[in-house]
DNA sequence: GCGATGATGAACT
DNA sequence: GTTCATCATCGCA
């Protein structure tokens, strides 16, 4: 499987958040360690302009600069003082936008994110944003790095059919939150399970994929 | 199964 | 001093 052109993150950032979903994320840490990999299967757009829920609303700042980088960039900070959060810069150049990466599904280097995480739960390896870097190592040192590589970078895999796409409100956040801007892959187990009203019931919705 | 809570740091008012 | 794009654990049913 082939790394993505950079070419690729030239788009608008809604549009990015659904083509990201399927794609396989890699981080590698050097000689002598192992591929981790996993599919996006859930993201969350945050906006440059018109959205209060994102960190580049209030303009830059010394931690949200990597949100200004040129597109496939990761912007990767620090949250509730206990975790990493991972987005993609998207396009237009300069403007802030990016995707944040919100649930993969495990798919190579299992054991090594099961050792990271300090569980065997398959489903709960990645299923949350603070969850899928604490899996794939990412930390500080991955803010404002090109997804060309070498530390981390995307393989490519087949466009998914818009029927296996859903959407939903953002979660976790207090500003902006009727705006329908989380993509995830529908019928997936390894979403992030939100709290509350949910809770897999018997008539599930969504579709296989 | 469910809701409440603490950990812990950086940005913001 | 308060807020926050979170998670694991605890007590209660």
């Amino acid at each position: 499987m082939k790394s993505i052109a950079p070419d690729f993150y030239l788009l608008p950032t809604l549009l990015l958040s659904e083509r990201l979903l399927g794609k396989i994320f890699v981080t590698w840490q050097g000689p002598g360690t192992p591929l981790l990999k996993g599919r996006i299967v859930e993201t969350e757009a945050y906006l440059a302009e018109q959205d209060e829920a994102s960190h580049a609303w209030r303009g830059r700042t010394q931690r949200n600069r990597a949100m200004f980088g040129p597109p496939g960039t990761l912007y990767v900070y620090f949250s509730y003082g206990c975790h990493y959060l991972a987005n993609i810069v998207s396009e237009p150049v300069g403007s802030a936008g990016a995707v944040l990466l919100r649930a993969m599904e495990p798919v190579e280097g299992i054991a090594e994110m099961e050792r990271r995480r300090g569980t065997r739960e398959l489903l709960s390896l990645m299923s949350g944003p603070g969850k899928l870097t604490q899996a794939l190592g990412i930390g500080p040192e991955h803010d404002a790095q090109s997804l060309s590589g070498p530390k981390c970078w995307l393989e490519d895999a087949p466009e998914l059919p818009a029927s296996c796409i859903g959407t939903s409100p953002r979660i976790g956040i207090t500003r902006s939150t009727a705006l329908p801007w989380r993509k995830f892959v529908k019928g997936s187990p390894h979403v992030s399970k939100t709290r509350g009203a949910t809770g897999p019931k018997k008539g599930r919705n969504l579709l296989e994929c």
